[in-house]
DNA sequence: ACCACAAGTGGACTATAGTCCAGATCTTTC
DNA sequence: GAAAGATCTGGACTATAGTCCACTTGTGGT
């Protein structure tokens, strides 16, 4: 990945969603854009994330490998480009949707909310999203996306000793490699009241 | 990686340590072994762990790449092989050692000086450890090491409402990725402190 | 319409992890 | 100490991510 913040990066500002990308787009570079994310999510789909190569979604979209790559930066660009819908769908629930996710709840509530949410969107698209974060080291942490969440949970967790630790603390649980190598040992019921749990924990009068 | 738990695999048992390896190694093996793990160890120090591929290890140390596939595996069974020592140590303290990270002192208390001395020996090497837990999908949940951490916490977080959830989401905060991405942004000071208010806060009548 | 040029393209190229197996080398047995 | 056979070796080979750049194609200005 040589510049994740060039035009072809896909996800918005974190809390300042839908700002207007200020170089428009080729005709040509928008056709093959979404011809290999429609190739991307029905090769996806069909043999798993992991065993599809960039060179098979090339071939199977009709454009060339640099094409990818110059679009999505990396095999991580690609699976966040295919996410990015869901994910703004759960970020604009956030900022704007019904209490207890949006806001209105107490913090506590919201923070056990968005876990919850959060674990839902996560097993919906396990697969894809831990390529994206573990596709190349550090991408987790990188992309905008992580920035939202940890600002969302470190507002909720204000009066907490150190609320910017507490919420990496809480995601770090919420990593999808974490989730993966967990799921098949606790099953998805005791992984999502240990999440709720885990949030509920953080605040300082909290007795589990 | 095709085989983990051929004689080339470094580590014991989990609370079984030191079990006598049942088939003999070769001469020319061990001396292949020791020749490749000097070797690496020099070239991580001197050009990062990341920095050096596989070729330029079996070159320094004067074997075919194939020698060392077959006795570490892939490149975090090799980054583990160097790990060993320390890894023993640290297990070793906690099996055996003083109080409060040996037996003896109260369970929050152990749980609570693990998750400090298992941060010191993550910064000591945090590279090395990185790439042993990154360097294939899973490995990190797959060695025998993250069993035995596991399990220790498992068993001081006893009376904990999901003791082994609790376990996870603790190791959750101390993986390598996680520690390395939080790491500049809060500093060595917070890290910790914030881990071992994680550590405590796993109790019931936690209040931190 | 045409031009100038920025933006985009695709496939050859590089780097690296990991596989494979014919042959070399140890160890055991007699 | 020689044969038999298990173990180990090394480098050619494959697969894949990601780079590079000469060429093509849209686009906005005139």
């Amino acid at each position: 990945m040589k510049d994740s913040t060039g035009p072809q990066s896909g996800y918005a500002t974190p809390l300042e969603l839908h700002r207007a990308p200020p170089p428009r787009e080729r005709a040509d570079a928008a056709r093959n854009r979404a011809a290999v994310l429609e190739a991307a999510a029905r090769l996806f789909a069909e043999h798993g994330v992991a065993a599809v190569s960039m060179d098979q979604v090339a071939a199977a979209a009709g454009v060339g490998k640099g094409t990818i790559f110059r679009r999505f930066g990396d095999k991580s660009g690609l699976a966040n480009a295919l996410l990015d819908a869901r994910e703004h769908a759960l970020q604009e629930a956030i900022l704007h949707g019904p209490p207890p996710l949006g806001p209105g709840a107490d913090p506590p509530a919201r923070l056990a909310a968005f876990a919850g949410a959060y674990l839902d969107y996560l097993l919906e698209h396990l697969d894809l999203v831990r390529m994206s974060e573990t596709a190349a080291p550090g991408a987790r942490y990188r992309i905008g996306a992580y920035h939202f969440w940890h600002q969302h949970a470190t507002i909720l967790l204000a009066g907490a000793p150190d609320p910017r630790y507490a919420a990496h603390a809480l995601l770090a649980a919420l990593a999808a490699e974490h989730v993966t190598a967990v799921l098949p040992e606790l099953g998805e019921e005791r992984l999502r009241e240990g999440i709720t749990r885990l949030a509920r924990s953080q605040y300082p009068s909290a007795a589990s």
